[in-house]
Formats: structure tokens, C-alpha cells, sequence
DNA sequence: CCTCGCGCTAACAATCATGTTAAACAAATA
DNA sequence: TATTTGTTTAACATGATTGTTAGCGCGAGG
């Protein structure tokens, strides 16, 4: 079944994702990674020639992840008060499926000005565009008086902020023995929710 | 001068934190800790033995330090509000002098689960007790109904993501030409009122 | 002046990780 | 069946990195 069916090429691809984020690009081996794929480690050289490019596929992938997280559809018919709820919540929503990401980004970027050239290209571009309109609809609910005038970096760096760190703090914590995926699940959506509550009440004007 | 004045084992030490913070464990190599350090490679292991000890030493002391950021004294008489401003601009403070330091962390206990250990065990005891007077402070203040009934948890990871958050997000966006640093400074002591006027507006009451 | 111990160096050893290659193999095609 | 093509393997080559060790130099104390 499906697992039978992926090609060699793809199942190195999976293992290296699976050992690229957990250990960091340096720390991986790439003994390991074929060991984890279950091939020949020569195949990772046959397929990719060296490591740094296997990387590279594995990081572009989850550096385009990492964008999408950030540009959520601000276009759709709510009230800019639904907008940031719906921005949040999808952005969460991402994150609770790859708890591990921004980690993962933000450690490879850290030691390495190519790595962090790559993660601009990719991700700078959505995160521009979403700013743009945050910008647009903060500036209308100002004029309405709705809302605290608060810049829109500021603002974004707010709600990515305290979801990002959500998922930083649970991991520095999880314990070997993990809890009960359901209890998990259930302290995540509470934390989501407060988060979503978090910046709207950061956002009410101040009389 | 007081570079002359350094034993060899502090001069280790020091290039040690250097490359390190800037690599994380994996992709530091003891060679270029020695060629930074001005020193013959041999003296690593002469006064430190392993890879693992010397970078043990360099951990426990950032991870010291991260967890004193944490860490606020509670106990000024201040306004309640004036506590959390205090705590949020000391905390930020730190991180002013030490931009990478929650990066290096983060990353370094993403891999390993004895460096989490450590790391827990050297930080969690600090950031219990802030937590206690924490949860002491919000209790009477939202009895006299001056905040909103936030969960001490939530508040206190609120309060350092945001701050956390922009050093990170500095950090990644950092071109390889830096800004002058005067402006640099100008910007991030906007952030840091900017991020406690927003955790102090997000604890308003209702109504 | 001797020597003892400490800091230090150069050279070496051992291991490990990355990457290569030649040949075996298997499936499709003539 | 023979050939070709792409895939896979084992075995090897290379280089980097960590760690060791034997001995040198030099200052302190006898």
C-alpha cells in the first residue's frame, strides 16, 4: 500500500525530512538518513550527490510551509476583527501540524548566511504581501475609530509571536514520556483560543 | 591590558561562547574554537578534555543567563502595572546584550535530550517561581478588577515571546551589512514599548 | 645549579562522515 | 536471447575532526 508505492527517490526524501528537522542540518549523518529510508546510503549520492543538496530540497519545501503559514487570506468577506481571529486560528492550525517548523527555520538560519538568503527569497515575499493588507485594513478600522492605533509590523510580529512560541515552549518541555495525545490536543486548542483572545483585546481602542 | 591579563583557559572559554553561539554544538569545530582563541588545538583538550565538556560549561552558563532573564524581581513596590512594565523592559534588556541567546538555546535543546535536561533543570526552577508571584499578583489585582482574568501561564508566555520573538525575527533579517548601530538601537527601543504598551493593553478589563 | 611541575607544542592515531566507482542486477526492448 | 537502460550494492578513497602522547621550555622552590 501507499509506502509500497512511493519511489526510492521519495522515500529519501521523507527520512531526510524526518532527520533534517529533528537533529539540524550538522548534526544529521547521512549514514542515518539512508538508514531511516532503509537504502544503501550510496542511493542519497546517486539521487542527490551530496548532502547539502538534499538539504537545500528538504529546506525550500519547508520554508515555502513556513510562508504559507504567515499569508493567510485576508480577502475573504469578515470583519477585520474575523480576519485576524481566521489568521490566527489557520496559523495555529499549521503550526499544531508541524509543531517543529519554525525551530527548524529559525536554527538553520541562524549559523548560516546562504541558509538565511534562501529562507528571505522564499518567505519574505508573503510576508510582505500580507503586511500590505493588514496595513490597508488596519488603516480603515482606525478611521472608524475601532481599534488601537498599533503599527502593522508590530501587529504581525504579535500574532506570530505568541503562537510560534506556543509550540517552542511545548517542545523545550515535552517530556520523554509524552502525555496522551488527546490532552495534548485539548491544552492546544485552550492556548489557541487564549492567543486569538490575546491580540484582540491588545488591539480595542483605548477609550 | 585585560586581554593580557586572561589565562589561557578564560581565552578558551571565550572563543568558545563565540563560535558556538554563532554555530550551535553540531557545526562548531574544537579546530576553529583553538584558531579563534589564538591557542594550539591540543589546549582544548588539555584543560577541558572533550568537545562535550567545554561546551557543556559555555550551555550552563547561557542557559544561567537566560533563565536570570526570565527571572524579574516581583517584589518592587510597584503598581502591579509597573511590575509587568519592569519585567518586560529588563527582560528585554537582556536580550539587547544577548540577541542570540534564545536562538542558541531553542536550538540546541531541539536535538538532544540531555542538553533539554540540563537546560530545564537550570531554567524551570526560575521560571516557576516568577510564575508563583505571577499568579499571586494577577490573583488580586483581578479581584480588585483592574485586569482581565488571564491564566498566569498564558501571560508570562506572552510576555516573552513577544519579546523574544524580536530578536529572532532581527536576527533573521539581519543583512550581512548591518544597519548603523545607533539606529538600530533607536528601532529597538521602539519595539520594547511597543511590546509592553501591548501585553499592558491586552490585560484591561472587559469593561 | 638542579629538578620538579606546569603549560604548552608538534606530531600522530583513530574514527567517522562524505562522496566515488566499478560491477551486479533487473526490467524493458529489440 | 541479447542489449540497453536505469537502479542498486559493496567496497573503497579521501578528508576532516576529535582526541592522545611524548617531550620541550621555563619558572619556582629546594
Amino acid at each position: 500500500m501507499k509506502q509500497e508505492d512511493l519511489t526510492t527517490k521519495q522515500i529519501i526524501i521523507r527520512a531526510a525530512e524526518q532527520v533534517f528537522m529533528n537533529k539540524g542540518y550538522a548534526a544529521a549523518k547521512t549514514t542515518e538518513i539512508a538508514r531511516v529510508a532503509g537504502v544503501n546510503h550510496a542511493m542519497l549520492h546517486y539521487y542527490f550527490r551530496t548532502k547539502e543538496n538534499l538539504f537545500n530540497m528538504v529546506f525550500e519545501q519547508k520554508a515555502g510551509l513556513f510562508g504559507s503559514s504567515l499569508s493567510t487570506v485576508f480577502d475573504r468577506p469578515l470583519s477585520f476583527r474575523n480576519k485576524i481571529r481566521l489568521a490566527m486560528e489557520t496559523h495555529f492550525d499549521i503550526l499544531v501540524a508541524n509543531p517543529r517548523l519554525p525551530l527548524f527555520i529559525f536554527s538553520e538560519i541562524m549559523g548560516s548566511e546562504e541558509k538565511r538568503e534562501m529562507a528571505k527569497r522564499i518567505i519574505l515575499p508573503k510576508a510582505t504581501d500580507v503586511l500590505q493588507k493588514l496595513t490597508k485594513g488596519i488603516r480603515k478600522e482606525v478611521a472608524k475609530g475601532n481599534i488601537y492605533p498599533i503599527e502593522p509590523l508590530d501587529l504581525i510580529l504579535n500574532m506570530v509571536s505568541v503562537n510560534i512560541f506556543t509550540f517552542i515552549a511545548f517542545e523545550a518541555l515535552s517530556d520523554a514520556i509524552k502525555r496522551p495525545d488527546h490532552e495534548m490536543a485539548k491544552r492546544l486548542q485552550l492556548r489557541k483560543e487564549s492567543n486569538v483572545q490575546f491580540i484582540l483585546r491588545s488591539l480595542k481602542p483605548d477609550k
